[in-house]
DNA sequence: CGAAACTCCTGAGCGC
DNA sequence: TGCGCTCAGGAGTTTC
């Protein structure tokens, strides 16, 4: 479910309830999300001040004292914050307790989630060898020169967390869209200026995307239970058949990379 | 090393 | 209305 922008409009939603205040324990009533909820995890963060909520690649950081709850959203998770006699719904997995009566809410009904405490954020083994952030960071340079000698469709390169952080199938496929670039095509083959194209691309999507709240497909619903707008924005993700914004030629979709690629065969070579 | 396949899980949507 | 099938926003792990 969540991207970027979903994932970075949870952080805007869920911030001003969660910096300077205390925790006051953890209550899992599903340890099985994609790796087992540490079962230290309450004993780590109990009494500890959340000094920041951050967000890098996918993955939200609660930052404490001496370390961080890292939250992965998987593909159907959503955060909420809510009063703490709110009984829990099916899927919610997991609530962090706050101080003044509050909680922050995990639901997942897929369970491709995750939540864990790491010491180092910066060294942790699925943080340390993230890519640039697509919207701090990164050049068209760094795309090009990552993407020298490789093989692979550039579809499948661009949603590599090592190359760039946090790219998902639906912003993948609208940049390429608006770079005007065949996401089958080989990486390597694929010139400086245009990846100056793609990378402007990628910013202008993004950007978009998170003014509008993120894109809401089934359920996404920000901190605050409102939904994304940015689905009527889409170009060409799931709008196979349908016409093409620029030459009204039909949307193809085909499989790039066990991932569902949707284009446009006369604007993207 | 790189590339591609495989894996986890539940729900929505579709054809019949 | 119900059943069975396919597909889904992620991404680490395994295999070749």
């Amino acid at each position: 479910m969540p991207e970027l922008p979903e994932v970075e409009t949870t952080r805007r939603g869920i911030e001003p309830w969660l910096r300077g205040c205390r925790i006051t324990g953890v209550e899992v009533r599903e340890p099985r999300l994609r790796w087992p909820v540490p079962s230290d995890l309450g004993s780590r963060v109990s009494n500890q001040r959340v000094r920041a909520v951050r967000r890098r690649a996918k993955y939200l950081l609660l930052d404490v004292a001496h370390g961080s709850v890292i939250v992965h959203l998987g593909m159907s998770g959503s955060l909420r914050v809510v009063d703490a006699h709110v009984p829990p719904e099916k899927f919610d997995h997991l609530d962090l307790c706050l101080e003044h009566g509050r909680r922050l809410r995990l639901r997942d009904p897929r369970r491709f989630g995750a939540v864990l405490w790491t010491a180092e954020p910066d060294r942790h083994p699925l943080l340390a060898h993230l890519g640039p952030e697509p919207l701090d960071g990164l050049t068209a340079d760094h795309l090009y020169k990552a993407s020298r000698g490789r093989t692979r469709a550039v579809k499948d390169f661009l949603m590599d967390g090592r190359v760039v952080a946090g790219i998902g199938n639906i912003y993948a496929n609208e940049a390429l869209f608006l770079a005007g670039i065949d996401p089958r095509r080989p990486a390597g083959r694929i010139s400086r200026a245009r990846y100056a194209d793609l990378r402007v691309a990628l910013t202008r999507v993004l950007t978009q995307a998170l003014t509008a709240g993120g894109t809401t497909l089934r359920d996404f619903r920000a901190a605050d239970g409102s939904p994304g707008y940015f689905k009527q924005s889409l170009r060409v993700y799931g709008r196979k058949g349908l016409r093409c914004p620029r030459c009204a030629g039909p949307v193809r979709q085909v499989v790039v990379g066990q991932r569902s690629a949707f284009f446009c065969g006369r604007c993207q070579r």
